[in-house]
DNA sequence: GATCCTCGAGTTCC
DNA sequence: CTCGAGGATC
């Protein structure tokens, strides 16, 4: 049966309607229809291009994903080459000065001109895309290639949302050759490999990587599976159009056509607010939704363009600014493990040295046995590496399909390969240890330089380089051998002269007269931290306290439970990490006065409170703040150990609890007038 | 007993 | 910064 002439109208409505709202949606940014009215209208269309295939045009947008995979790409060559633009290390102020005035000097302006009008824009970080439109239809796609030839992949191009199979124009150019840059947004990225992870297939290294592989899909069916987007950029070949005169006008032009470009683009003035926009977008980079190397600048003029020209290849009237990299790929040489303090023994990957985030990487730490296998990390693995957050780099994951033969997974070494003591994991507990304590010289090093670390002790001139030294010569076993170091024994050190040798002994002396609670945390007794360390020194005033208290004295410092109290008492329980501390003190350590939980309050000094319900006009931390500053405690829960249940509204069960154990319960008025008794 | 929060410990590079 | 573990809370 053949199409009516109201078929065809009615394949023209849909065609347009469909365009349209693909437009609004992919390239604006700005949906005019719900998702399931564009489906509607799709199938329709393609119902109607079924039973009549002469209603079919190259534009309709069903013809986005169609034809068979290919065999290869065809060669196509470039009428005007893609170029690339030199790209700049110096990305500071100073660095865009320098582009503007190498712009100035070829143009022979003088310091009378005006500044030179540049249009700022992003640089993507995809894969170059050249589209060319014949009167206004969307013929041909081509990668960059070398410049000269790249490949077609016009069908690959046809399924991305965003490219316009036909202009917004009634008055097409002859041939619109567009560049741009093809992408994947992080949302499609994440979106892509949820799906691949969840059916068990390959996920994909970057957005980067993803948008390279779908453009080179022999598939079409396979690329349009990963979805891309499109940015425009400039122009290639032009046939039977008026050049716009400027960078910004051309891009508008491009935008009115239809064509996606994004908006982060500014025309500026100098140099300086090349710089600004620089540090602008350096700010908005992560909530761009897309993946960014830079910025790009271009002399906004286009007789300005012509006249500067080119010079090897690349344009002189644009420059790019790079951002450093936030994800890099690398090759793992080894996982080597490292033994702190505590003994934990920490796997560490050193990597093929690789810049990222700002910094050249070498090594990272894979925390423990667990991370290592969630991650899959093997020797000879190629890894991404992400500087986290601010500095601490990190390998994100493996990339196991670029895994060598013959691999293997990551061991823990049995023992020690400081002291060869063996190495032990507890039951459920993610880190192994060494268990050679101060025989481990690891440990004793660690221990050391906790000792005189800046939160501790604080010795300054006191780093790994000299811990390494002394311990290695025999010079310090246990931290009082510290305090008997002379000037001549320090100076004969290597990279220590008379005067850092000096300045260390005089240090030395001066931590003497540190606070107490320096002194308990520089002990590295586990599980007392700087905190724990500052509400024993709070709560027991003397170092003999301390070490003399027993488990359900402890048990009364704030934030010390059971595991805590324990690991207190067990370490001055040992003979030989008390003969220590008193070898430590007999060095001549005065501490500082510690103001302690003032006992000031008789009544209240040393009793456990709890708090239940709402009190008339205190707040719950008020209350709390009052206990603890008059020497009190306050604890959670009700035992026979609580002094006071104080009341307020709508007491809970802690109510029933003290009555049950007969402990005083009190109201607000009650527990003001023990502050003033 | 489960869940939230805080502290401790280990770590990178310049 | 990150993870794990201990303590507090509900």
């Amino acid at each position: 049966m053949f199409a009516t002439d109201a078929d065809f109208k009615r394949a023209l409505v849909l065609r347009d309607a469909l365009t349209e709202a693909a437009h609004r949606y992919y390239t604006l940014d700005d949906p005019s229809i719900p998702d399931a009215e564009y489906d509607r209208l799709f199938r329709a269309l393609q119902a109607l291009e079924a039973s009549h295939p002469e209603l079919q045009t190259p534009d309709s947008p069903t013809q986005r994903v169609g034809g068979a995979p290919l065999a290869a790409f065809a060669p196509v060559r470039h009428a005007v080459p893609m170029l690339s633009i030199r790209t700049e290390t110096d990305v500071t102020v100073a660095g865009a000065h320098a582009f503007d005035a190498r712009v100035r000097r070829e143009l022979k302006l003088t310091d009378s001109d005006p500044p030179v009008e540049y249009l700022a824009e992003l640089k993507f970080d995809g894969l170059a895309l050249a589209l060319r439109y014949e009167n206004g239809i969307l013929v041909r796609a081509a990668t960059r290639g070398d410049g000269e030839t790249g490949e077609e992949v016009t069908l690959n191009a046809r399924t991305i949302a965003s490219v316009p199979l036909k202009l917004r124009t009634d008055s097409p150019p002859a041939v619109l050759e567009v560049r741009g840059e093809a992408y994947m947004t992080r949302a499609d990225f994440d979106r892509y490999n949820d799906k691949q992870r969840a059916a068990g297939f390959a996920t994909l290294v970057n957005p980067r990587n993803g948008a390279a592989g779908s453009i080179r899909q022999l598939d079409p069916k396979l690329a349009a599976a990963r979805p891309l987007s499109y940015f425009a950029y400039g122009l290639g070949e032009i046939q039977g159009w008026q050049l716009p005169p400027t960078q910004a006008v051309l891009l508008d032009a491009l935008a009115a056509f239809g064509l996606p470009v994004n908006k982060e683009r500014r025309a500026v003035a100098g140099p300086d607010e090349l710089a600004n926009f620089h540090r602008d977008i350096a700010v908005k980079r992560d909530s761009l939704g897309f993946d960014i190397d830079g910025v790009v600048y271009k002399v906004n003029r286009r007789d300005w363009q012509e006249q500067l020209g080119f010079v090897s290849r690349e344009p002189r009237w644009a420059v790019a600014h790079k951002f450093p990299a936030q994800e890099e790929l690398t090759r793992v040489l080894a996982i080597e493990v490292q033994v702190g303090r505590t003994g934990a023994i920490t796997p560490v990957a050193r990597l093929e040295p690789v810049f990222v985030g700002g910094v050249t990487v070498s090594n990272a730490t894979l925390h423990n046995l667990d991370e290592v296998r969630r991650k899959d990390v093997r020797v000879g693995d190629t890894v991404i590496v992400r500087r986290a957050g601010d500095v601490i780099p990190e390998v994100v994951r493996s990339v196991v399909e670029r895994r060598p033969e013959g691999t293997t997974e990551f061991a823990l070494p049995t023992h020690c390969p400081e002291c060869s003591s063996i190495v032990e994991r507890p039951e459920g507990e993610a880190i192994a240890r060494c268990t050679g304590g101060m025989i481990c010289s690891a440990q004793r090093k660690g221990m050391l330089l906790h000792f005189a670390a800046r939160r501790a002790l604080n010795i300054e001139g006191l780093g790994d380089k000299l811990v390494e030294q002394l311990v290695d010569a025999n010079l310090v076993h246990e931290a009082a051998d510290l305090f008997t170091l002379t000037q001549a024994q320090l100076a004969g050190l290597d990279r220590m002269g008379d005067k850092s040798a000096t300045s260390v002994v005089a240090e030395l002396e001066k931590v003497k007269h540190a606070e107490l609670h320096r002194f308990i945390f520089a002990l590295g007794i586990r599980h007392v931290g700087e905190t724990t360390a500052k509400d024993l020194a709070k709560h027991f005033g003397t170092i003999h306290a301390v070490m003399n208290a027993d488990e359900n004295a402890l048990l009364d410092v704030n934030d010390v439970g059971p595991i805590v109290a324990a690991s207190i008492t067990h370490f001055f329980a040992n003979e030989k990490n008390r003969n220590a501390v008193e070898r430590l003190l007999a060095c001549g350590f005065e501490f500082a006065p510690v103001v302690m939980n003032a006992p000031t309050n008789a009544i209240i000094a040393g009793k456990t409170f709890v708090l239940t319900g709402t009190l008339p006009t205190l707040k719950r931390e008020d209350a709390k703040s009052m206990i603890e500053a008059a020497g009190g405690k306050v604890a959670g829960s009700v035992s026979k150990k609580t002094s006071y249940v104080v009341a307020g509204a709508e007491a809970g069960t802690k109510l029933d609890d003290a009555q049950r154990l007969g402990v005083a319960v009190i109201d607000e008025p009650e527990f003001l007038s023990l502050f003033n008794a």
